[in-house]
DNA sequence: CAGCATACGTCAGTGTTGTTGACATTCCAA
DNA sequence: TTGGAATGTCAACAACACTGACGTATGCTG
């Protein structure tokens, strides 16, 4: 195990953990952990005639109800024409319900079903067992150190959703 | 569930770090963080014919030069019909080169030519910057526990690959 | 040697998810 | 009131994954 604890809180000398070996394994983890990270819910939704377009608006719904379309856009980081193919799929089938907004009736917000939730459900529970095995494996240090290391990574604009959102969580 | 492996140190108290909203924020936290993971490679590549499953056999095909088909397959988790799409292109453009194997001639062997270099060069600068920048920001302690947490979350088999490729590399 | 297994390539078809382009509706401000 | 901006919908297409079936060359084993 490399690094170990050179505890300085200043990581000012000791650069080793910059190297582009370092590096080039954090890109290698990241890219076999996100598999594992979606894998769960990939397998349940197989069965269905959803995909991982449909759990990612069931999340932010679920998350935010009444959210607009744009605001779920924003989030989701794709075309609008792409969030209305998934999410139309989602209202055909009971599981999102969609309500003019009341102010400005060009917005749509969007709302879980009682179906929806429980699709909702099972998915995020699939996610958080392997999310909180790995978190009680490595211990709440290195939780803090993936949740330091994930924000740093993000864009701008994506750590403003993500604060946003934490705000909004508890 | 392998959960009778509590072996790693006695973080038993405080079990906090392991509630729905904590592993809710690390879901999110790995959802917003992917999207910046491979956001500058994307935009490269965008202006090419390429896209991010050609990226990905070129960083392989670069981490182990001679590999075979057989194991990127492995390595990448997809068909190989999916993969074949990608490296026909790749070598019809002159950027892959597969080889005959010497001792197994039903197998060929798969390097990358000074223009594959070229663009791999390129792609993985990109990717690093982001990745030096985020550990900078974060400090090498949580730069180990960015590690710890993602090689959690691997499937067992992605696990041996990644330690594999990670002893590779020095 | 014969027969089976392995490694690789390919053709055809399908599904999900992303894209652009065109368009309708609604709001707001000049 | 009218023109432009914002919001959302429909249609067509591209990228990339999947399954299934098949063909060829090669390796291994009885």
């Amino acid at each position: 195990m490399p690094g170990g604890r050179s505890t300085s809180a200043h990581h000012g000398e000791n650069l080793l953990f910059l190297t582009d070996e370092q590096l080039r394994q954090g890109i290698e983890a990241m890219f076999f952990a996100y598999r594992g990270f979606t894998a769960d819910p990939d397998r349940i939704l197989s069965d269905m005639a959803y995909g991982r377009a449909h759990h990612r608006a069931i999340h932010f719904i679920n998350r935010a109800p009444g959210t607009t379309v744009n605001n779920l856009l924003n989030i989701l980081g794709v075309t609008k024409q792409s969030l209305n193919r998934v999410l139309r799929a989602l209202i055909e089938q009971g599981l999102v319900e969609s309500k003019v907004g009341k102010v400005d009736k060009r917005e749509r917000h969007l709302f879980l079903t009682d179906e929806g939730h429980k699709l909702e459900q099972t998915l995020s529970d699939a996610q958080r067992a392997r999310m909180r095995s790995a978190f009680r494996d490595a211990g709440p240090e290195a939780v803090a150190g993936f949740r330091t290391v994930l924000e740093a990574m993000m864009d701008a604009k994506m750590q403003r959703a993500y604060t946003r959102l934490k705000e909004t969580g508890s």
